[in-house]
DNA sequence: CGGTGTATTGAAATTAGTCAACAGAGGTGG
DNA sequence: CCACCTCTGTTGACTAATTTCAATACACCG
């Protein structure tokens, strides 16, 4: 989609920083595979992870308006992007109207993602959080149907990462994850996870 | 600025719904004065309070890409908005650079304020979390200094929804503040804050 | 002067965080 | 190929924090 905009495409390792907090910011990045993290210090010197960008999710709109960014980001897994500048994005905007609204589209669904986030990222008890962070995640990783029909996807950030993003100690947030595997929320084996029945998980959340 | 695209204003008593939950989303708005709140139900019954919106705020842009509100829209107080449409907006933008730039702007100043929301919403002891929400509101607010050279600032939104917007219970924001008030941080009349000390204030939560 | 909704305070119960020790995986070098 | 080292994740006991429940105070409006 809208190849002629993309200025180059490149991939990372594991651990690279695509860019720095502080960073002067020209171009949008789009994750085409594996995953993005984003990650800031808390005024109080902890770190903490403020999203994860899969793929066709567009990482920097923060940094937009005034082209600092206001985070780092760093590849989870092998990962590629596609480099977007912002000059000629808009310059392509203003002779393409469907350019435009695409960017505008892509922006809002960024908000709307990060408004939901704050829905469940604070106040419900620790185990719902967790449950809920990685039915969120099969969603939006899709996952492969295996012979049984059930769907498993892969986890390449770290557990503490999740901790981080969840505002949750490794301690607890590992701790809750044993507490969903012996309930049989979830399947767990390496990186690969399991949600064995959807309906039962959703209900757990209270939904 | 951009009068000529502002299709309508009009004002909204306190408690005056501007958008509900669901409903189709076909305009922006832009706070002009007062204060308008979104909130929305979790998964398990509560009512959290996602965003508190001051004059020049615009409200609804996580409706943009799919035009259906995520949330509800309530005034705090007083309050007037403009509206601006969607379409009409968009068509502006065609044939004006300059107004496409600054919608682009706003909406990530918008994702920017929300990932910031996200670093002090969680995690962070209570007291923190109160004392941070009132130094970052009294800067949005600018407020008017008095004789003392002190800045007072008019708080128009229930405790309530302060206390849901930070992700505590009532009591819990009530006893921070409490305490913050007997710690000489905050003045507190009726709704009108003064912090008497910023420099300390700014200590205090760490920075 | 009630009356209703909102805010505060107290004590008990629950939850998450802290500190410290241990286990496992992955990588490096002998 | 194995031993060792390091980083990450896990587990346990303890401490600190927040929530919950219940009662009371306060303010606004009729």
């Amino acid at each position: 989609m809208h190849h002629d905009i993309v200025q180059r495409r490149f991939a990372l390792e594991t651990g690279d920083q695509l860019f720095r907090l502080g960073g002067e910011c020209t171009a949008l990045f789009q994750v085409c595979s594996g995953m993005i993290k984003t990650q800031r210090d808390t005024i109080d010197g902890d770190l903490i992870v403020t999203g994860f960008y899969l793929p066709g999710d567009l990482v920097g709109i923060e940094a937009l308006s005034d082209r600092v960014f206001p985070c780092e980001a760093i590849a989870c897994g092998e990962t590629e992007v596609c480099q977007l500048d912002f000059d000629s994005l808009l310059a392509s905007c203003a002779s393409r109207p469907g350019l435009n609204s695409w960017i505008i589209s892509a922006i809002s669904c960024h908000a709307r993602r990060k408004d939901c986030d704050l829905s469940w990222s604070g106040g419900q008890p620790s185990r719902l959080r967790v449950l809920r962070f990685f039915l969120d995640l099969r969603e939006r990783l899709g996952g492969t149907a295996d012979e049984g029909g059930l769907i498993s996807f892969k986890v390449p950030m770290k557990k503490q990462d999740i901790a981080r993003y969840l505002h949750l100690t490794p301690e607890t947030f590992s701790r809750n994850l044993a507490q969903l595997k012996s309930e049989g929320l979830l399947l767990v084996h390496k990186n690969e996870f399991v949600v064995p029945d959807i309906g039962r998980a959703r209900t757990a959340t209270g939904n």
